[in-house]
Parts: structure tokens; sequence; C-alpha cells
DNA sequence: CTGAAAGCGCTTACAG
DNA sequence: CTGAAAGCGCTTACAG
């Protein structure tokens, strides 16, 4: 077991000085061609590699961007990070992961820990319970000092940051535009409860679509979730109750429940139901039926956000003060269409 | 924008030295009360906190583990990577995840990267490559300068370390006999190329079971995947080749498409064709019919993981230099039962 | 009780 | 061409 050898051990071996073998190994030109060669190669032969910590600490920086998510076993997320890793293993960046588990506590424990010179920058989409609580001083703290921020999915308006969002509202609003043209007359929504921002847009976007198509709102086919984890029977006595012919879900987990619901009440999907979610995750593809389902990019929300952010931390570097410009990037979003629902057209008529 | 507060600025500010300050406040019985408590308040004034990376050089330990696995948007390694991060969280450690996409390449490339003194432990999972390489130098020259290396799921025999596996063979076996035991008479199996340790080792327990009943083993019965992004037509024929009664399957995707199969080609599940998947993820649950599966604890198996790689990391501090004693983990499984199957029942008869 | 010094592993401006 | 020194931000054994 040997350890891994340092600039100090090779000095001593080779009987130079320390800056002689640094400088040998970064290929300066003021050391001869002799020495530099001959330090090389024992660099080579004992496996030589600088250490990282020694030069995060030399220069200030990291190479490491943090991510800090609600939660991993939620495939959107997973994809995320997939995106997220990849951009930043092109430019030179490990990623670290920290779930917050929907907890504003360990969100704020994890980002003050990180905060700490461990990693150069955030990308992050917020807890429920941050939202719920709209208590966001530990990302401006953050943000006051001198750490990039980029926030994904998640956001609020309440921080001044990098984003990158679908456009949540505008494409429930299509895709229960889509609905009301092609002829269905009583289109549920299940959704979150408000706090969750995402949720909150689309349900905006479901009332937009009844609104601008003069189709009454009707309070009893909203169905806001609190306890996803045992949603199931919430959503088997409203379908049941109300009997939509459509339903539009929030999320992929209740689109699937919502089918679920559908079969056991004696519904067939989609002869008799229409469902759409959102999310084209895993779930979607493989239910039968699949679903009809709004496609939400997150390899490419992961690899804008990372982009964004690695792009802030080289202009740093280059202008010491940059101007604060946010940007808030929206990923493009569209219908993917599955066998939950019956055929849609497009367009008005 | 204020970048942080260092012990040096802190010093000046207070006009003492800088060994004063630190030891105020890590609270030395050397300091006497009043300049502690002065050195404290203005610190908490100021928000100071240590920096990560120059406690990581002093203390030549960074308090971090790096995760290595080939995918992250398998529920079966997020369920993991879960299950790793809620022990470390509550062990002060922090969790770096590189993704080696299933390749030989990028899983080297990483661990080289991270062994560089960024991290203090690995905990990994082999990537398909390099179980069909069987080239393991990567990581074993990382096991010999002193890094501890816990292996799990997909692991070697050609390594020496910790490592958290479930009984494969075994429970593949279980599955099978218990299918036999029921009087299911062609029993297929769907399962991937033999250098995934993992699938030739479920392979090998599907065959020991039909041995073990003196079934005799129907090579036409075996379907190998080479590509997992386009089974479905390959399954499709095999199943409507072979007409199973009963179909066992490595994993869930192999699980859901089986079904999916079976649907398409006029048979019902179960009633005609039960199924059996493995792992016991998102599919299965989702899934109509949901999915009868092996499970597999992903959060244990990361919390074991996770558990045994600090360990031995806490270990290294005490006893310098303790004798290596590796062990191997092996989590429990358990069959679920659900819809993809008749009623299953236990023992022999 | 306080502080100067050495050291973790590296880089680089500066002398010689 | 080579090396001593300072410094990144911290801790701690040792003097005073």
């Amino acid at each position: 077991m040997k350890r891994k050898i340092t600039l100090k051990q090779i000095a001593k071996e080779l009987d130079v000085s320390i800056s002689t073998v640094s400088k040998s190994l970064r290929d300066s030109p003021e050391i001869s061609e002799d020495t530099r060669l001959k330090v090389q190669a024992f660099a080579k032969l004992y496996n030589y590699k600088p250490n990282n910590i020694a030069l995060s600490l030399k220069n200030r920086k990291t190479k490491t961007i943090a991510i800090i998510i609600p939660e991993i076993v939620h495939h959107f997320f997973a994809t995320v990070i997939s995106g997220i890793e990849q951009v930043a293993g092109e430019n030179g960046y490990n990623v670290i992961i920290c779930l917050s588990d929907e907890s504003f506590d360990k969100e704020v424990i994890n980002m003050e820990m990180l905060a700490n010179g461990s990693i150069d920058g955030f990308i992050m989409s917020l807890s429920k319970e941050t939202q719920s609580k709209g208590d966001f001083h530990h990302i401006i703290e953050v943000i006051n000092q001198g750490m990039p921020v980029v926030m994904f999915d998640r956001v609020t308006n309440d921080i001044l940051c990098d984003k990158v969002i679908i456009d949540d509202n505008r494409a429930a609003f299509d895709s229960v535009e889509r609905l009301i043209n092609n002829g269905f007359k009583k289109i549920a929504m299940i959704t979150t409860v408000d706090y969750v921002s995402v949720g909150k847009l689309r349900t905006e976007g479901y009332l937009r679509a009844l609104r601008a198509n003069d189709v009454a709102v009707d309070e009893n086919l909203i169905l806001r979730i609190e306890d996803i984890d045992n949603c199931a029977e919430d959503i088997e006595r409203f379908i049941a109750a109300n009997k939509p012919d459509a339903v539009f879900a929030v999320n992929e987990l209740f689109a699937v429940t919502a089918i679920k619901a559908a079969k056991k009440a004696g519904f067939d999907v989609p002869s008799d139901i229409s469902v759409i979610g959102f999310t084209d995750g895993i779930i979607s593809k493989y239910s039968s039926p699949s679903i009809t389902t709004v496609s939400q990019d997150g390899i490419e929300m992961g690899g804008k956000a990372a982009k964004m952010l690695i792009q802030r931390l080289e202009m740093e570097d280059a202008e010491e003060e940059q101007e604060e410009h946010y940007r808030t990037e929206v990923i493009e979003t569209h219908l993917v269409e599955r066998e939950s629902t019956t055929s849609l057209k497009k367009g008005n008529f």
C-alpha cells in the first residue's frame, strides 16, 4: 500500500527543489530540457497526479458543481442530473448531489455545508417545504457571497438568478385547449396544492384555457392532492363521482393513478375517458395504456442549467465583476401522443 | 457582494493572531474567556464558517464519498443513491456522483480524477463494458493507494473489497421453483448477455431450478437481450413463437415489455401467461397489470454500502493499518406478488 | 493566555 | 536554469 506520491517526495528523491518539480511537470520553459524530462519520467513512473484539494485551495475554485434537488427517485430529476452531469463532465467539472427530501431544513443545511468552499456554484430545484414557507434567505445569502446559483423547474420570482424552466402555464393551456377543441366537455384536472410553483402554473393554464374557450369552470372538477403517497383513493372517489370525459394531470403519477382509477370504476381509457399527463417519463411510456403526456426534456434542462452556470463561472475569471444580468431560459415542450387519449387533432375548428 | 470572511481577516479586524482566532472558535481552554467570547461574537456577526477545502487539505480527508454508477435514470440505481445519501448525511459525509454511462473509459477517467484527493472512498457498481472487458486495473490501483472501495450489485470476484449484493442466483432459483411448483410447464427466461454479472447469476438460478425439479432445459425458451433499447421486437417474436405459460425476466423493463408483447400476441396476463420480473421499481408498481417481482431494496443496499465504507474510513483513523478483512453483505430479497401472476402458493407439493 | 512557526500540497512571482 | 519565499485557509505543537 503506497500512498499517493507528492511533489515534495519527488523533489527529495531527485534532489531538486519542489518548485523545479512543479514547473517541470507543467512544462515550464524556465526549466532545462534535461531536468524536465528527468522529472517527468520519474513522475510518470510513480504515477504522480496533483492533489485536487491542494489545487482547489490554491486556485480558489474547485471545479465542482452542487445539485440540490428534492428527490432523486423521481425520473424527471434523474434525467436532469444526467443532463447536468454530461455537460459538467465535458467541461471538466464534477458534480456533487444533495437531496433535500422536500425538507426546508435539509436544503438549508446542505447549502450551507457546501457553500463553505467545497463547490463553485449551485444548480437547484426548490423543495416543497421551501416553496410553501417562502423562505429563501439561505439562497440569497449564497448569492450575496458571490456564488452563482441556477434554479430549474421549481423556481421562485423572489430570487434573482439564472433560471431554466418550461412554460408550465402555456403547456397546460395548450393541452387543455386541445382537449376542448377535440370536443371534450367535462375536463377534470388533478393537481398539487398551490404552493408547488409548477402545479400552480399548470392549474392556471388549465383555467385560462377553459375561460378562453368559454367553458364554465367547475371547481368540483379540480382535485388538489396534498399527500402524494396516498392519492389513489382520493382519485378513485373523484373520478367515480364526477365522471369526466377527460383528465388533465400535472404529473405522471397522478395520470397513471387516474387511469387505474378509471378502469376500476368501469371506464375504458381512452374510449370513455382520455387522460393527459405531464412529464414524459418511464411511467407514461410503460403504462397500459401508455400515457399521452406533455414532454419536459430533463436532459435538456439539466444541460442548459449546467451551461449557464459554467458560463457564469468562467466569466467571473475574465472580467472580475460582470454586471449581473440574469437570464431565464424556457425549454420547449410538446405533447407526446400515446394510447391514453383518443386521437387529438390540432388547431381550431 | 461580500466574499466569505477568513480567519486572517477576523484576526486583523480584532487585532489578535490567527492562532488565537482559530482556538477561540474551537473553544480551546487555552484562550481567556474574554477574547474567546469577543472572537466568537465577531465571527457569528460576520457569519464565519471554516473553509472546507482548507480543512480537507489539513486533515487529509474530505468527508466526501464518491458514487460511480452506470446510469442514474434506472430507478434501482436512483434508490441506491438515495440510501447512500441518507446514511452519508447522517455521518457528516457528502456524496459526489459520477456516471460511467456503461463505458469503461468514463469509469476510469472518473475514478482517476476523484482519486486525487477529492474524496475519501468509493461506492460503485461496474459498467457493462468494464464487466465485459474484465479489466479492473483502475479499481485495483485505487485500492492499492489505500482508498477503500465498496462495490454493490454489479461486482466481480477479481477484486478484493467490501461488497453488498443480493443472492441473485438464489432469488432466481426460488422464483422459478415457485413457478414450477405451481404447475407451470413452459417457463421462459428473458435475460441479458452473460457478461453482465447479475444477469448471468439469475440465469444460472433459473437453470438450477429447472434441473433440481427435473424439468428439461429448452434453450429456445431462453432469450438473451443484447440491445436493451430495441428489445421490444425481439421479445414479441420470442413470445409469439414459443408461447410460454410463464416468463421470468431479469429486470423490470424486460418484464413490462414481455407483458405488452403477450397482449399484442393475444394472450392475457396472467391467465394465459404469468410474468415475474426482477427489481421492485416504479414500472412494476404502475404497469397494468402490475408486476410480480423479486424485490431488491436499493435503499437498503445503498445504506449498507455507505455504512461499510464509513466504518472502514473511521477505522483507518483509529488503528493505523487494520488487517484487511473484507466482507460481502447479502441483502434479503423476496417475491412481491402482484397482478401479473396467478396466485402462487409457497412450498413443495 | 497569546502568538510565531510549521505544515497540509500545490503554484508562481521574484532572486540569484 | 534553479530555488527560496509567500500564499491559498486552516490547525496545533511549541515558546514565551
